[in-house]
DNA sequence: CGGGTCATGCTAACACTGTCAACATGGTCG
DNA sequence: CGACCATGTTGACAGTGTTAGCATGACCCG
């Protein structure tokens, strides 16, 4: 079957007997997860199959399926970080717009990619097993972070009430996202996911930034 | 083996041969997202296994598997809504506290009842399938809805503002509970969850009734 | 009252899946 | 050159959703 001659043959990518088949593996179950929408999706036989190599091979490079959709996990919220990195950059300085800007790239993602978003925030054996380190180690969590401080530096944001605003605001955003993809069908037109994404936005700077009627 | 006798015997109800199966599958159906935390641990055979029935006896009252969840899925959606309505009927008319105790039972159900709660919102193929009517259909949204009128009436939201505000405020709460049971590891104490919860509200009652820097 | 019909169960089987144990083999390096 | 180790492979097992075909009790109608 391996008709590979004895020279390196460096110039062919297409064999994974030394060429690096975790990543191919992780390519696959990536595209499985975009293709099918979830982490039930990915299937390890099926990747492997399509990698052109044995079920058992994968087993070098994960130790079990769960590690395999970990693995599509991170890379997923690295996507999602990149690309609000990126819309934050074209902001400019403005505190405002830069906190709009992270929350709409963050559902915009999940609109477009609900598959890879879904797994981003899928529960993973491996997370309940080792103790993966809190929300600041991702780069989203840190930007937002920082968004909300420079709020503060602005003057906008009272500092006394600056402490723990980081979850209220990521759960805004991150409720719509969730919603839009997998809660009851809205059947939102091009415009009227604009107006919800927009109106949430207003409703998390007002929020955050004035005073409201606090009985509890 | 079926040792019934010809006589009716309504007494006993623990033979599901003309007893009710379907609520019987249901009832471990739902057991299992509980115990397991997820729609992944609700399997089919396990429950019929449990039930005292062969497997493909619950092909008679469900069409497949993901038949099976999405009943499991109304059952929990319905427990959810009943939660919430207990809460707010407490809440004496005040329209402020009626809001609050609406959230603050969302994300309570969810924290305690988390297998329950991500079936209620996990994707079912019978949602793409058959045109799963709107939210309007759920009672926990409509009651929401309600809420918000009052809070027009109240005079305590401008009018003009009211449209489409269901869904930011569903989305801040929806994305808190989330968050709290599927996001990164916040490890929050009993009354940091409180501080969370309640930051949480008083950013969205800010939000939705004040004015705020809206440049998009 | 008796016989047929239909809901509801059962068994056997298929195609899959994740996972493990045991074996093979190529490249690397002392 | 030869041993080692990373990386593959085959074969098997348990468990799953799902289907086809068969059995039988309960109920209704003539």
């Amino acid at each position: 079957m391996h008709l590979m001659t004895t020279q390196p043959d460096a110039s062919r990518r297409h064999r994974y007997h030394h060429g690096d088949c975790r990543n191919a593996l992780i390519d696959v179950a990536t595209q499985q997860a975009i293709n099918g929408g979830g982490r039930d999706h990915i299937v390890l036989r099926e990747a492997a199959r399509e990698v052109g190599v044995s079920p058992t091979a994968a087993y070098r490079h994960f130790s079990s399926h769960d590690d395999l959709v970990t693995a599509v996990k991170h890379r997923a919220l690295d996507r999602l970080a990149a690309t609000m990195a990126l819309k934050v950059r074209r902001a400019g300085g403005d505190p405002v717009r830069t906190l709009r800007a992270l929350g709409r790239a963050y559902v915009e993602f999940a609109v477009a990619e609900p598959g890879l978003f879904r797994v981003a925030f899928s529960r993973t054996d491996h997370d309940v097993a080792v103790d993966t380190g809190g929300p600041s180690d991702s780069e989203a969590y840190n930007a937002l972070s920082r968004a909300l401080d420079a709020l503060v530096d602005a003057g906008l944001i009272d500092t006394g009430r600056r402490p723990g605003l980081e979850l209220p605001v990521w759960s805004a955003v991150h409720g719509l996202a969730v919603l839009l993809i997998d809660g009851p069908p809205l059947e939102l037109s091009q415009r009227r996911l604009k107006l919800a994404i927009e109106g949430t936005l207003d409703m998390v700077l007002t929020g955050v930034t004035r005073d409201g009627p606090n009985e509890s």
